[in-house]
DNA sequence: GACCCGAGGGCAATCGTTTGCATAACCTCG
DNA sequence: CGAGGTTATGCAAACGATTGCCCTCGGGTC
């Protein structure tokens, strides 16, 4: 009664109050409860309502617009069916991608989900993760797992099912590529046009994403009896002026680099702008090899080689998994394989 | 009891049961309604309680971790505290960094927010519309409205709270940007740069962000005295390939125009690559001017010209105006200024 | 000294769903 | 035909927070 009173108060709330499984109960005579057991999306629960039953009271639900309150589910249950996810930023297009598939794979199995940026910043981190569980979602899943902060061991130690995308952390339950594996392939690529010089713009350090496919670089030239020097392999941000700035300094190397692998598709335009400017040639000059393989790496007027990884599918894969362990099955990492997408800025033209 | 052991049957639970106010309500001595009372955010109710005993109260739920719990009190007050929101894609960097913006807002506001792609398709934005209001969202942010289907009327209809963000509708509480504006400003950028002979890439019919940008460019154009032939105004995607097509089309007209005016940057850099592909130089043969300043456009090879959009902005102000219009005050709509940023692909050099 | 007033806080109902247990009807088999 | 089992349904108690109403107590007023 109060809450009606409320209701009109307020005089933008949803019209028609919503149904309830009594309001069925009622129209169909039967309690409350057989309603919630007809309608449960669990087989043996509804075993437990005989079949016609249970066809008319489904019928009378679909007819009437039911709709479970999840408040009230939740309350009962304990369980929001809501998934956190954490990413540094929404507006970079590899997180959007992952995202969407976390949400689509989330949304098959009867999750939502919720995001929140955390600038790749520890203390953002901490404060959306604590957001997201005051909001009770049954579990996290994190795109911005650092190395250098304990936030993941601290979510784990209160025993928080959670499952790491993009980036990996030993001993976590993670969904990434094989980026060692994509640091390979780069290499390779280069090393087959006859590169013998080359150069790495890793990343941050912190993320295990730029060190392995860096790693994964070094030990193919490694392998190949041409080993990179360090000075050649220089940290950076993810970003265009991130890339930019790490390339100036290679360029002015002597002798000059041939070629180039930067661990990001952004950071691989800074490095392409910075060859520009230093008056020469993408493709000629100078190989660029990026990763990911954002749609722009195509689009660009000299098109950009780069590693192709399954960003989509990656989160689909991450949603599934915390599913999983939500259902109590055991977590279990995946690297999904990357390929290589050769285009001018490695092969000229 | 039942709930208790469910919990410890899933394994995966988070660890230590979340405090209630129960809990609290124990340790002060006091009753539960009073602990509700203490914690209110709403002034008026705390002021029942008495000052020192709120005090007592408010520090002791912090000592114990307290976090409300959302299903219980949503299931009380009929209100979740979620804005839902949908747009085309959140991979577009524009939306992306709408939501940003919303997300910022709402969280400062005490909201959190879910949000869903639509692809633009009327069918999809209706399931996933419905899916949020299954949900029981408060209120909704719709990015994607289409002048060409009523799925918005009937929302309204419905009496959902809700604010139109990006494009607009009659009749709608909106903000987006001053899209006549932005379209005349480019206009006159180009009319100052001498062009006579131009041409519009002019989006989706159902978006009123293109029609507007067009219709501020064609004003102006006409005010001039150099009305822009219907001919030289081409419908298209709002993205590269989309910008593409539409540019070869007008590239293939004669007289050629001297420039063209994409009413999104996406277009625009598509734009950009058809009049390479024709063997000539943007900025020096064919001014391109885009629209929202999305960062890539200051780090082409040729930086574009853009009209800048207080994108993230834009967002906030809509999380606001439906934050309010929730609290029941009545929701205004707002046009937010553009600015032009003028670069090489109209400046040359 | 009787009365009133206001402040502070307790009581209990309520939101909608889920689920352990109780019950009733029916079936099967010896 | 009755004991034991199965099947279908009802009952009621939670889950945690909010809020209208009532009670108590202290102090002020006439």
């Amino acid at each position: 009664m109060e809450r009606q009173a409320t209701r009109a108060a307020a005089g933008t709330r949803a019209g028609s109050a919503p149904v309830t499984l009594a309001q069925i109960a009622r129209q169909a005579g039967v309690h409350v409860s057989t309603v919630s057991r007809a309608l449960s999306t669990d087989e043996a629960v509804r075993g437990g309502v005989a079949t016609e039953t249970a066809a008319q009271i489904r019928a009378l639900a679909e007819e009437l617009g039911y709709q479970r309150d999840p408040a009230g589910a939740a309350l009962r249950t304990g369980r929001s069916r809501m998934l956190g996810v954490l990413v540094p930023r929404l507006t970079d297009i590899v997180l959007a991608t992952i995202y969407e598939g976390i949400d689509a794979a989330a949304a098959t199995a009867g999750y939502h989900t919720v995001v929140a940026n955390t600038g790749d910043e520890p203390e953002l981190q901490r404060r959306r993760a604590d957001a997201l569980l005051a909001r009770r979602v049954d579990g996290l899943v994190l795109g911005d797992a650092r190395s250098d902060c304990d936030l993941v061991a601290e979510l784990a130690h209160r025993r928080i099912p959670l499952v790491l995308v993009s980036r990996r952390l030993p001993g976590r339950v993670s969904v990434t590529t094989d980026d060692v594996l994509g640091g390979r392939l780069a290499a390779e690529h280069l090393l087959g046009l006859g590169h013998r010089r080359v150069a790495v713009v890793a990343g941050e350090r912190y993320a295990s994403t730029g060190v392995e496919r860096t790693q994964g670089f070094l030990d193919a030239f490694a392998e190949a009896g041409l080993p990179v020097p360090e000075s050649h392999v220089v940290p950076s941000r993810f970003d265009v002026p991130g890339g930019r700035a790490a390339a100036e300094h290679l360029l002015g190397l002597t002798p000059r680099p041939t070629a180039v692998f930067a661990v990001n598709d952004f950071a691989a335009v800074g490095v392409m702008a910075a060859v520009r400017d230093a008056g020469l040639t993408v493709g000629q000059d100078v190989g660029v090899v990026g990763y990911n393989d954002v749609p722009l790496a195509a689009a660009l007027p000299v098109s950009l080689t780069s590693v192709r990884s399954p960003m989509y599918r990656m989160g689909e894969v991450a949603a599934t998994t915390l599913v999983n362990m939500l259902d109590g099955k055991p977590g279990r990492s995946r690297r999904l394989r990357p390929t290589l997408e050769a285009r001018a800025s490695t092969l000229g033209g």
